[in-house]
RNA sequence: UGGGGCGUCGUCAAGCGGUAAGACACAGGGUUUUGAUCCCUGCAUUCAGAGGUUCGAAUCCUCUCGCCCCAGCCA
């Protein structure tokens, strides 16, 4: 009864074929990545919107691979992929592949040759290039354009036969060497191909392009709706040709939409594997890269991802989205189901003086401020402990909240310190402070009613756990890496920070790889998976700091 | 200079002839044992520009400008 938003234009454009009752009012979508590379956010993007409109219109979506090069396929990333699309929340169980279809794709070509539709011509590559024309000037008809039907049945029979070497012989389509849109003059539909796929081995010598097998891969399987990126426009008279040609269960309607961009990093297969193979990365999944397998090592949510797939819309206008509001996606989840914990980043010592010596004590810290149902945990307080080095300031200025000579501010969960003395070392650095408590303020308040600014963290320096944070920033230093530049020259020197012998509540020394937790006012952090060995956390995201906006600090 | 697209707030994005949604960001204010969260409030007389049609246009027409994609036997 509330339901009155219009959705996107592509949502639009299937809500009128049900409406219609086009495909029988049935929707079927796919995603077809081709398993040359790792996933990142941008395709994320086209998976929410294919198993989104799917599950929307109570049909299917299906994983598809588009296996149909095996020159740059490999079994390592189909697997990746199936587990990062799993990852996301999406059904994987059966998975489908354009090289299944190879004999039907193989005996579609024949009916495209018997029915004088395309011919095996023997032009090299350079000539192809040569004939094909140029933005401006139109094509020439190849002198093999004619070949006898016969003719060319025997040539591509011998194509499969593995007779011919790569790139003597190509089928091509017969359509029109003179046509504006290039991707129409006469395109290659199969090229021989020695290399062994990675799921039919050596069974084919020949293998299908692009054009020819994506839209009978989709007509094969149905698909009502082939969402794919802006770039296929010019290919969509092609898709729609190859379908009228054949006699084929149906013809699937090619919507094209604009790819996800972000400011401050890189998105392309390409630059991505510039980045891991010059070493400016650890690897595919470093947690400063948009790879899936990058986002996960570094904390996101499946949850933050689709819900960010979801805000940011879908329209047909290139656009770079703010990393900001990736970041705000990944917070929202965040803040609901990160239990909270205490950990200190740079420790600065703190000597209780009125405390006594040998004496620990227990205390109640609740995991989340408002889901009660997450429960508490206890926490050690002694004489001795550590707070972070940000939370004091020798000079303070006025609107600084947290410690300085003679403030006071409250230990959460524990009590009011108050600072006394400043301890430094021979170079000046402050390397301790010496502070009072006031044991009536046990838990966090004063029964006189005395308020403080401020409310820090600390852990106890006799019950703790020693840890490697690492701290990441954006990869890069502009929004745009690329303007005037090699992206590679901007990358951020300060993209990674990795901090030794920060000291963290003892409950950490169990964390859950995967499991992100927020330390209280410093960010989400997570188990580094890749060093299960160590106690080693990898930032997720930092909290919002409107103090540090203001200026307080770095 | 061929063809195909796109131009609405700093960034995304609704809008489909009836007088500019929302989100992020930003700026104020409130609550707060995280300077977090949460909660208020403000934030496009204007829709790339110029004409035109109309009682009325971001929405229709014309022209201009800007940006992106296409000449792989990649997808």
């Amino acid at each position: 009864m509330q339901e009155e938003k219009k959705g996107h234009f592509i949502e639009t454009i299937i809500t009128e074929d049900v409406e219609n009752n086009k495909n029988d009012g049935q929707v079927c979508t796919r995603f077809p990545p081709e398993p040359n590379g790792f996933l990142h956010i941008g395709h994320a993007k086209s998976i929410c919107l294919n198993y989104n409109m799917a599950e929307k219109f109570n049909g299917k979506c299906n994983l598809r691979f588009d296996d149909s090069n095996p020159a740059k396929e490999k079994q390592i990333y189909i697997d990746s992929i199936m587990a990062n699309v799993k990852w996301l929340g999406f059904d994987v169980n059966t998975p489908l592949f354009a090289s299944d279809y190879f004999q039907r794709l193989y005996e579609f070509a024949i009916e495209l040759i018997k029915k004088g539709k395309a011919y095996v011509c023997s032009l090299p590559p350079d000539q192809i290039r040569e004939y094909r024309g140029t933005l401006t000037e139109p094509g020439k008809n190849s002198p093999f354009r004619d070949r006898p039907v016969e003719e060319n049945l025997e040539l591509f029979d011998q194509m499969k036969q593995g007779v011919f070497d790569e790139g003597q012989h190509t089928l091509r389509a017969k359509i029109d060497m003179s046509s504006p849109n290039i991707n129409l003059r006469d395109p290659i539909i199969y090229r021989v191909k020695k290399a062994a796929h990675p799921r039919t081995g050596t069974t084919w010598d020949i293998y299908p392009m692009y054009d020819f097998t994506h839209c009978l891969s989709d007509a094969l399987e149905g698909i009502t709706h082939s969402l794919c990126s802006l770039e296929f426009e010019d290919h969509r008279p092609l898709y729609d040709w190859i379908i009228e040609q054949l006699d084929t269960p149906c013809h699937p309607q090619q919507i094209e939409f604009a790819r996800m961009n972000i400011n401050y990093t890189v998105l392309s297969k390409r630059k991505l594997q510039r980045l891991v193979e010059e070493g400016h990365v650890d690897g595919w999944d470093d947690p400063r890269l948009h790879t899936l397998e990058g986002m996960k090592r570094r904390g996101y949510t499946p949850a933050s991802i689709r819900n960010f797939c979801d805000v940011i819309g879908v329209s047909k206008k290139e656009s770079r989205i703010d990393m900001g509001l990736l970041e705000s996606c990944l917070r929202d989840d965040l803040n609901e189901q990160a239990p909270r914990v205490m950990g200190i980043l740079n420790p600065l010592k703190v000597t209780i003086e009125n405390y006594p010596d040998d004496q620990t004590e227990t205390l109640d810290a609740v995991n989340h401020p408002k889901k009660e149902e997450m429960g508490k945990r206890q926490i050690t307080f002694s004489k001795e402990l550590y707070i972070e080095q940000t939370d004091f300031m020798e000079d303070p200025p006025k609107k600084f909240f947290r410690l300085g000579p003679g403030r006071e501010v409250r230990l959460r969960y524990a009590y009011f310190i108050t600072c006394k003395d400043v301890v430094k070392d021979e170079n000046g650095k402050v390397i301790e402070l010496i502070c009072t408590y006031d044991p009536e303020t046990r838990g966090g308040n004063a029964p006189d009613g005395r308020k403080v600014k401020g409310t820090i963290h600390w852990v106890n320096a006799r019950d703790c756990v020693d840890a490697t944070v690492n701290l990441y920033d954006r990869l890069f230093l502009d929004e745009d890496p690329e303007k005037d530049q090699d992206f590679v020259d901007n990358l951020n020197p300060d993209s990674l920070v990795t901090l030794d012998h920060c000291k963290l509540e003892t409950s950490l020394g169990q964390a859950e790889p995967e499991k992100v937790y927020q330390f209280e006012r410093m960010g989400y952090f997570c188990r580094d998976t890749k060093s299960l060995d160590n106690l080693v956390f990898n930032r997720t995201v930092t909290l919002r700091d409107t103090w540090a906006k203001v200026g307080g600090k770095k």
